[in-house]
DNA sequence: TAAAATATGCTAAAATATGATTGATTACTC
DNA sequence: GAGTAATCAATCATATTTTAGCATATTTTA
């Protein structure tokens, strides 16, 4: 008979597939401490939430976005995952409760969806599959789909139909990622039919934040988006050159670096 | 004869559902020598209340309402499973290579989305995020999402927005769930603000097809949204009563029942 | 009032959850 | 790349929980 109570098992694996979520990792010797079970216990439960989100490996689980096979967007979760990451904190928070605020596709804004305190009330509006599943069961956030072609290899929605719906919301804030960000180029892309979608969502916003890790500056890409003055802010992190720094800054850009 | 006063069925579980939301997690001994009943009778308690926020595990159950951690329509994918699978077949069955077809909200027309041949070429609009998901690596698939207001118990997006894309469309076949279907009242629906959206759906298809278990039928819900016979076709399961199923055939509708 | 349906308790067999052990596998270190 | 430590899968043992069937009591229905 049990004297301390033990969280029952569905309870307990729920608590593991809250840990990994946060923690991104789990090991089998800290879970089996952190519950009072057998090692063996733990490793029963891994295995059976194995491909709910967690991802068995060697010693413990990691957590797996429960997206599907591996579209380019998700393959490139890891690059820069580290700058992304910070980048995503600092751009959450500039989101006020109450706010209305519009998230592109990407990767980035995809971490800034993540990152936003579940207690502020938001609304929120997006056109990328993987920002929608991130937010789908968040209670205080009120979710805007913008519908369209859907983009496999983005998870994003594109074409008229997006730009109608776009075009129905203004948004507090508008945080897009830039494919290629350029001081005299201005902002380009490397695929056309996006680009009206892109300058339908820079329109709605009152500020517009361009949100990219150092990679994406001084390149070129095909189709022109938008000068670089179309954005209010830009957030990067601390490995863009000095140089190109302080020219974004001479054009009246607030420039946060994380 | 009951010399002490014991709580009534109805309000033993009333009680269960109370104590389960406050503890977060109930054991059948615990309730057992709480409400002084043998644990045969808190097992059969906690049977019924499964699913009522109440999730049944081994032990006990747990509390996961509040959690919210699968949407209501992940919930009801169990119900009706096996007939769900064979409607959905019957229904995949009907669609042709390069045709376009709307898919709607709930669980019978993601059903068909699973049991669409992956060869077939396709233009598939959807306004259901978890059929959107279901087919976002289909690579013979050109996939039309419908955006709106994002409805987080059905998985699903409607509102205005919502029918001015599904407007800019049209279907070959379009294949709806109705939640209740009676001959002299029509497809009705519980939630207002999705009838509007699902008019625009049915006005865009050359053949509307619905798709709903037997438990559907002879069902009236509060809010009116179409004639029966809106539709073309109805495909449901066996268990249907010959009487209804033979109404149906009277008003010229093609019934399959499978 | 009698019959039917429902609710409850009991018991034994079956199923489940867990912990311990062991030889095999994997990852790490020098 | 060999040696070592950690981790694993598989198996068994045990305790708890569940299921299923049946008996009894209570309530509802005809």
């Amino acid at each position: 008979m049990n004297i301390i109570e033990q969280p029952l098992k569905i309870e307990r694996q729920a608590q593991i597939r809250r840990l990994a979520k946060e923690k991104r990792q789990v090991t089998v010797t800290e879970l089996s401490s952190v519950f009072g079970v057998s090692e063996a216990t733990i490793r029963r439960d891994l295995e059976e939430l194995d491909g709910q989100g967690l991802q068995r490996t060697h010693g413990g689980a990691v957590w797996v976005e429960q997206a599907m096979k591996e579209p380019p967007i998700m393959q490139r979760m890891p690059e820069q995952a580290e700058n992304k990451h910070r980048i995503g904190r600092a751009a959450a928070g500039l989101v006020k409760d109450g706010q209305t605020i519009f998230l592109g596709s990407g990767t980035t804004p995809l971490e800034i969806a993540r990152q936003l305190p579940k207690s502020l009330h938001l609304t929120i509006i997006s056109n990328s599959l993987a920002v929608v599943n991130e937010l789908a069961d968040s209670p205080n956030v009120e979710l805007v789909v913008v519908g369209g072609l859907f983009r496999h290899s983005e998870l994003s929605m594109i074409g008229h139909p997006a730009e109608m719906v776009v075009r129905e919301f203004r948004a507090d804030k508008v945080f897009l990622g830039m494919r290629a960000i350029d001081i005299r180029q201005g902002f380009t892309n490397d695929y056309m039919p996006e680009i009206l979608t892109d300058r339908a969502i820079l329109a709605i916003g009152s500020e517009v934040i361009v949100v990219s890790d150092h990679t994406k500056f001084g390149r070129v890409s095909s189709v022109f988006v938008s000068p670089v003055t179309a954005a209010h802010i830009i957030i990067t992190d601390s490995d863009i050159s000095s140089e190109i720094a302080g020219e974004i800054r001479e054009l009246g850009i607030r420039l946060m670096i994380v």
